[in-house]
This record gives C-alpha cells, structure tokens and sequence, in this order.
DNA sequence: TTGTTCTCACCTAGGTGATAATCT
DNA sequence: AGATTATCACCTAGGTGAGAACAA
C-alpha cells in the first residue's frame, strides 16, 4: 500500500457487513493497523518476493480511525456495508491529520473494532483501542498488505490503475487484460462471494445473562470484490 | 433563492455559533425552513419590488434538515461554527433525497434547532421538529429570502456570481465590482461584524433548578461576511 | 407572457500513478 | 543504489449560472 508524507486512501477500501449487534444498542466502529511482525522487508525483484532484510523501524504513535458515522445503533450499522474509504494513510510521524502512521516496508494487519458506547467514553483518534468487555476486534488476514513509497511491482500498479476509478487517466486499454484478470481470478485468496469469519465467544459474559451486543453472537464479514491479496507491495 | 428538482444548495450557506450548552451535555442540531406569511409574489422589474401575487400554494411535506455531526456534545458544537452548507432545496414534492421542499415564488425564513438528545428521539427528516422543553429554535430576520426558479434581478445573480466559488466560471473580472460593493455594502442589514440575538427564557423551566442547556443561557449568532439579505430574489 | 426544466461549459475539491529531483 | 518527496497531468465527483426548449 502507498503511503505518503500528506496521507494517501487505501485502495482497495476495507468494506464489511457486521451482524448479530443489537438492534437498539449504540456503537462505535474504528480501524486500526498493526504491525503483523517485527521485521522490515525489501522487495526481490528478480524473485518477485518480499524479504525480510532487518527488524522493525521503534514503534509510531498510535492512531485510530473511528468510522464517521459513530456513534450509531446496531441496526443502522448492520443496515449497510460499513465503508472505511475516507481513513488515510502516512508516514510522517509528526502528522496531524489524525490519519494513520505507519513505516515503510513494514507489513500490516488491518483490524476492525466493534465498541459499545459506553465501554468507548475514551476512545479517541489518537489512543489504542480499549480492549475488554463491550469492545470486539476482527481481522482478515487476507487484508495483511506491506507498505511502500512506490511500487515495486508491476502487476500490482496495474490492477491499481484498472481498478481504481481515480486512476483511470493512467489505463491503457487497448492493452490486453486477460493476464491480469486471470491472475486476480487464479490468486488462492480471491473469492468471488464473501467469507465469514467466525470467532470466539467474548470473555467474561455469561452465556445465559443479557447478551453483550444481542440476541446472537456479533459476526463480521468482509465484502466482496474490492480486496485482493497480499503478497505484492 | 435558486429551487430545483435535483435540489440546489442555498448560497450563502448559514452559519452560526452557538454558546450556553451544557459541555457535557448531547444535542442535536438541525434546521427547517418556515413560510413568512400565506402569501405567494411576483417580481415587478419596472419598480424592483415583490409584490403579493395571491395566496400560498397548499402546504408541503415537512422537512428537516439534521445537521450532519449530530448527535454531538455542547462543547463540540460550541467549538466550531456551525455551517449548513450541505442542505439543499428542492421544489420537487415528490423528492425522496431528503431536501427540504419549498414553493417557488414564496417567501421563506430558515430556523436553527437546538434539540437536547433525550428529547430528539422521534427527530426524522421527514417530520416536524418537536417543541417544547429541551428544544430551542433561533430565527434571523436578516436571513429570509424568497425562492425562484430563474434569477428575477441582474443584481442579485451578480452578488452570487462574485462570491459562489462554484460560480467562478461566470465572473468578469474586469467588470467594475464598485456598483455591487457599494451596494452590499450600503445595506441596511448587512454588518461586518457578529450579530447577536436575545431570546427568552424556555417556559416550563424553574430558574433555579437544573438548568436546560447548561449554566449559561444558550445563544445562537450568525456568522458574518456569508449572509446577505432580502429583498432581493 | 411568465415560470420551469434540461443540458451545458466552467468551475471547486480532491484522489491517482508517472516522473524527476532529492535524500540517505 | 534504493527509498522518499514534490509536482504534474489526468481523472472522479459535484456545485454554478447561461440559455434554449418547454409548459401553463
């Protein structure tokens, strides 16, 4: 994923569908994006691999995007496909745009929280997520991306200029697209429907008692069709 | 004022700040748009004057416009000025985007609300705004304007060409601008400055016990430099 | 005649990768 | 040598009044 110094947009955007909240109940929905180990990578061109070449870059603030549409209740959240486009990204970690800092060449685990009001009195843009009773996270591990300054790689700059609609002054369509639709499609993560993820039951609340988000259990599931898999830049 | 089908936003956009809410406290904020009086007008060119043209067509579905950051706290209204520069008017009484539907050639006066959470449960934009304990609206007399569907008056689409960014495209710059400075400028209503507006106590609310919005009487103030004033089309 | 609708050129505002210059 | 930055042309998305066509 491209960072910059003024903060660039995911793309693809992180899209998911959440169910099993409750209906009347308030919530906050936030991303955050951890690091998915301690390394620094470099890209192999002739291999077309990332290599670890090192350890970590020290720790940056910590950010977190809390979705515009917080607070909202269950059923305007589970209405719609939560859309987390607006979050950007940078590498300045002086920025003062409230987006999220991440280092270069460093691989990341974008994670999606699911926060009862009330457990979220002291979330803010800039402190970790709360953890514990009445907050819930997700990750996809198809969503794991490393981050650069540039592209290393052509196959990835193209399906970003196919794919992205502010690209489109770059696309070149007399060109032959089947290598790249047919790499999106063979590629082992693509799914042409949604996958559902399911999870762990939530510490500490009896089972019988009132529930914590619901009459079910909270579930979290990716959209389809605007994400694809890691391992290019 | 410029109505539509698609909807049309108002320029200029009003803004207020607002000061006596509770800090702690949850309010929304939101705005409707009431007739002035049962009348509908035409516009005389020879005299430059709106004339009565017989009576108010049939009433309109009720809209409101709920400002976007709603719910938010008293201290993050009072923080910011407020703008309503997404709302849109629309003559279409069939519109399902959510605009507010006015008549064309009537006369109408914008309404800012002032509505504590608690009290804003059956707040929808397609009812009226309650009233009553915990709701507060604000009029500016200076911010009444009558709806057409064609500039009636070569002054006016000036004064809006000058200062609509959107409108850049029309101006000509080498265009004496003294004649509508001068004019703007030598109006009865316009000032430079904040124009502040008092307003009674909330009936039903003993004085001395727990106050309504906070320590401090609410106000609301127009910002300056935006708005401009009637009798213009 | 008068008011309304539709389409248009011309803007604002801002999201893309390319590219050349710069940094380390 | 490899990574980063700044600037750019080229887009998306949408807010303007002009003016012709249309309606009552």
């Amino acid at each position: 994923m491209i960072i910059t110094k003024a903060g660039r947009r995911m793309f693809p955007a992180m899209r998911v569908k959440i169910s099993g909240l409750d209906p009347h109940q308030q919530y906050y929905i936030a991303m955050d994006i951890v690091p998915v180990d301690n390394k620094r990578y470099r890209y192999v061109y002739h291999s077309s691999k990332w290599m670890v070449a090192g350890n970590a870059d020290s720790p940056v603030p910590p950010r977190v995007y809390i979705h515009p549409d917080s607070p909202a209740s269950g059923e305007t959240w589970m209405r719609q496909v939560i859309s987390f486009d607006k979050l950007k990204l940078t590498n300045n970690e002086l920025d003062d745009q409230g987006h999220i800092i991440l280092h270069s060449m460093h691989k990341y685990q974008p994670r999606v929280h699911v926060i009862r009001k009330d457990c979220g009195d002291d979330l803010s843009p800039i402190k970790p997520v709360p953890t514990g009773e009445g907050v819930k996270a997700f990750s996809f591990p198809e969503t794991v991306f490393t981050t650069v300054t540039a592209y290393q790689n052509q196959q990835i700059t193209r399906l970003k200029i196919d794919r992205n609609p502010f690209a489109k002054g770059f696309r070149d369509s007399g060109r032959n697209r089947m290598g790249l639709e047919a790499l999106v499609e063979s590629y082992a993560f693509w799914r042409p429907s949604l996958r559902t993820l399911t999870f762990e039951d939530i510490p500490g609340i009896p089972k019988q008692g009132p529930t914590l988000y619901g009459p079910s259990q909270p579930s979290c599931v990716l959209s389809p069709a605007m994400w694809f898999p890691q391992p290019w830049p």
